[in-house]
DNA sequence: TGAGGGCTCTGCAACGATGCAGACATAATG
DNA sequence: CATTATGTCTGCATCGTTGCAGAGCCCTCA
């Protein structure tokens, strides 16, 4: 099972352990006629560095961790393939965890058994793990956290303007005429602050058009997947004054809302338009395809791990608060039928 | 940056190194009074055992990769989660690397410079490397292949019957009384075994029902992503004869199919009744929901990973073809409205 | 009293690689 | 011809940990 050692070519090859590794790595000078010879015993015994003990030599494992509450969410797997893709263009291979939103397993990644000091960094999409646990933790290896939360400068943090966000997806349904705006996915505690900067944005976005907003339209869920959008706009249908468009918090609760509308015999957009945020790939093959506020998924992957590497190679300052650009993209959930 | 080692604990602590690693791992009997005292040092330090070393010395890492063609297809990311869960209940974390179905770096992987020997297994779903090229490559480590392909017993082997998967799809449309099925996904070239597979089984059930296969039904696909679902389903409805029914070879495939039938302003099921493979979740909340053939991922992934950490402990023979479970589940596409 | 045994604790070697300093042979130079 | 430079190659130490063998020490029991 264990393949052959530097040593091993080097006793075949009757070299020094040295020279091999000097082969291998093309480093020092070596004469054509013995870099041939043991080229000849590398290919023989079919050699693999083994790089585990390269890394313990050298420090660093060129692998990064990456943490996401889950990865069947498909904003998630969206990320974490960019993730990877820019990762390795640096040479980084990621190791991917899942944490189930469960914040003992956040809190278990930076503790003593953990198995971070594998990693040469970890980018972390924290659900409820808050600022000072971090900080508190005493952690051997540089983060760099990922859209969510507000992390008041102890750590870099690469996302969008939630507040613009919001504001935009909301601005676009007021600026079709809608005058009851409904809002799915607030999170009025502690670690529910992404949500909290989006109904924020709602309001400002009200505020702005000299609207008033009526608070029983916004509807709190605990999470974001596609039942619990459905069944938000299950309760928002039931009003005596029911909503004619709705602003949710990202893709897959409008994708439930879009669901429990069909459902319910309401035509999209016409009786209800509908926004969502992450512009995921299903929203633009459901029915109604889906309007929605884009991140520049490709450019927060990149500027992470960029600023992870260079937090790594300790070339960061201050911790940088990165905001990416993000854009509405209209579709029929809003702008009904568009012609092919 | 770098934490302390057991030779700082030990040294503030006037212990020996080994004594502290006894300390740290619980292994060889401590008296109390000398390990509250070492422990009390690995706590005013905060000491954290560097994995690689142990990783070294230990020559295994705790770490399975898994490699998928794309990660943000549904399929492989819902995969990926049961995979990081089965491996985490044994110990086990899991680096995931995507290779966006490109044969070179599938390839790649298996080469001299991969970083595969960091890991203790591979779990692979190949799209284009053969099994000859697998064996080839006189590989280090534990190989379990997942879904695709046919392996004529060289490695371990993790998938549903497809035949039967495909047979069952297909019965039950013939089943609703629909004579013009098509199929959507077929590849009818080396690496498209999987696929083929799946034309079987639709071949076998109109054969089982007594009926002609057109041929002209069926439509060939490069991959199973949404977009060729769709066009697909719009060079069929050109035919003279459109179909009454599709069998997709994939989710993906049928939800770009219903959104070409809904745009053409088909209805589903009555005019088009429409089934796919692998039961991922956003087809429980497309409109209409879509009837499909449903994998147990769970089941394939916790196999996949026994299978794999048996292979690794030596515990393996002849490698195993594991066949795991499949079952339609019939919703709207095929079904008409469900009452809720 | 002294051999034997259990309990703690320790030092050395090793995992497989790379950094460093130097050895050796040959070539260039004054 | 002696000296320095040059180009190859090697051995030793080291990364941080654990396996192994054994050293003390105290206690027990003949």
């Amino acid at each position: 099972m264990a393949g052959p050692t530097l040593r091993d070519v080097a006793k075949r090859a009757n070299v020094s352990i040295r020279t091999v590794s000097n082969v291998v790595n093309g480093y020092a000078p070596v004469s054509d006629e013995l870099r041939a010879r043991v080229q000849a015993v590398l290919d023989e015994l079919d050699y693999r560095p083994n790089l585990i003990a390269r890394n313990l030599k050298q420090g660093r494992t060129g692998m990064i961790a990456l943490v996401v509450p889950e990865l069947d969410v498909p904003y998630f797997a969206e990320l974490a393939r960019e993730v990877i893709t820019a990762a390795r263009a640096h040479g980084y291979v990621v190791m991917i965890d899942q944490t189930d939103g469960d914040g003992d397993r956040e809190r278990e990644l930076l503790g003593r058994d953990s198995r971070a000091t594998m990693f040469d960094g970890l980018l972390l999409s924290p659900l409820s793990v808050s600022a000072e646990e971090l900080r508190g933790r005493g952690n051997r290896i540089p983060i760099v956290l990922l859209g969510e939360h507000i992390f008041n400068g102890s750590f870099p943090h690469v996302a969008i303007d939630n507040v613009a966000a919001a504001r935009d997806a909301t601005a676009h349904l007021l600026d079709l005429g809608r005058r009851r705006v409904a809002a799915i996915g607030d999170q009025p505690y502690a670690t529910g602050e992404t949500a909290q900067l989006r109904t924020t944005g709602y309001r400002q976005a009200h505020t702005r058009a000299g609207l008033e907003v009526d608070d029983s339209l916004i509807v709190s869920t605990p999470h974001f997947h596609r039942r619990l959008g459905a069944e938000a706009m299950e309760r928002l249908l039931a009003l005596p004054e029911p909503p004619d468009a709705v602003f949710c918090y990202n893709d897959l609760l409008a994708l439930g809302a879009i669901r429990a509308l069909t459902r319910a015999g309401r035509r999209i957009p016409d009786d209800v338009a509908v926004v969502g945020v992450d512009d995921i790939e299903e929203g633009q093959y459901s029915t109604p395809s889906l309007t929605t506020v884009a991140p520049d998924k490709g450019e927060l992957a990149r500027r992470a791990v960029d600023t992870l590497l260079e937090s790594i190679r300790g070339e960061l300052g201050s911790p940088p608060e990165i905001v990416v650009p993000h854009r509405l993209i209209v579709r029929e959930s809003t702008a009904g039928e568009i012609p092919v």
